[in-house]
DNA sequence: GCCCAGGACTATG
DNA sequence: CATAGTCATGGG
């Protein structure tokens, strides 16, 4: 099958996006390399590992093992929010004393989702009150043990577990991975839960506004507004959702001066509000500026 | 040992 | 409804 090609938007930086996708975590939900990522995703229940790289302004995709499909490519234009217009942004971000430097440092940049609902929970779930390398280090775990794998010149690729796979997972094996009893409860509970068809995508696109989504969210055991908040920016791409009370999002906040205390609710809706329909894209660069160095 | 980390739940006033 | 206590575990 012929390399897919795909045009890009202004600005699209398939650098700095890569750069995020690695930013010196170990996710196991993809590979990146030095002019390229590998991923590997379902299409109806057999893996695809397909490659990403860019030439003459376009992203180049080569399937590496799987059955090509146009599902790929959508997924791609999801992932990277390719077919957003992101230029309306940049006019707020130059407009702010503190973060302008942000137009130009990671000009390009894509908030980069997780189009799988189950995956973005979970994942969530897998983060909640740890830290980020500890919680990398863990989702590695289930998923070398629950996911699918490619196996692609040697090297394993791993795609996230299905919500059967985790609801048959044996709870003594996820606490030697180390997961707390309350984790497990939680994604086992919401593996039945998708399991069983009661939330799904198709589910939240059906409801008639945000509040109904974090409701239907929030009525999952182990998903508080947070989850939901984080879940709806990744997975739906709500642009307004903002992860209240997120620690990177707070140290964030602090460490460009815009508030000093991490209780201050009101500076941060006043701040905001100076971004209405980009909240979602904000919360994203300013975990983008606190990524480690490398 | 103490505090923090991309929280959620439950009980209590 | 706002707050406090509880759970859980690695990393600095």
């Amino acid at each position: 099958m012929a390399n897919q090609k795909m045009n890009l938007p202004s600005p699209f930086s398939f650098k700095e996006c890569l750069w995020f996708l690695n930013r010196n975590f170990d996710d196991c939900m993809h590979t990146v390399g030095e002019d390229h990522v590998r991923k590997v995703i379902l299409v109806e229940n057999q893996p695809v590992l397909f490659e990403i790289r860019e030439k003459n302004s376009k992203l180049i995709i080569k399937i590496l093992k799987g059955e090509g499909s146009p599902v790929i490519e959508n997924f791609i234009h999801d992932w990277f929010d390719i077919n957003r217009d992101i230029k309306p942004f940049y006019q707020l971000l130059s407009a702010h004393k503190e973060l302008a430097y942000m137009s130009k440092d990671f000009e390009g940049l894509r908030l980069i989702g997780i189009p799988d609902l189950f995956e973005a929970i979970c994942w969530c779930i897998i983060g909640q009150q740890i830290n980020l390398t500890f919680a990398y280090k863990t989702k590695r775990r289930l998923v070398e043990r629950y996911g699918t794998k490619i196996i692609y010149e040697g090297q394993d690729y791993y795609a996230f577990p299905s919500p059967e796979a985790l609801a048959a997972a044996n709870p003594e094996e996820l606490k030697a991975m180390q997961f707390s009893a309350q984790k497990i409860a939680y994604l086992t509970g919401i593996a039945n839960v998708f399991k069983e068809g009661k939330m799904s995508k198709q589910i939240l696109l059906d409801l008639p506004d945000v509040a109904a989504q974090q409701k239907a969210l929030t009525a999952i055991k182990g998903i508080g507004i947070w989850t939901a908040n984080y879940t709806l920016m990744k997975t739906l791409r709500i642009p307004t959702s903002i992860p209240y009370g997120d620690a990177g999002l707070l140290n964030g906040l602090i460490a460009h001066r815009i508030i000093s205390d991490k209780k201050d609710i009101e500076g941060i809706n006043t701040f905001f509000r100076h971004f209405k329909g980009w909240e979602s894209y904000l919360v994203f660069y300013l975990w983008r500026s606190l990524a480690p160095k490398t």
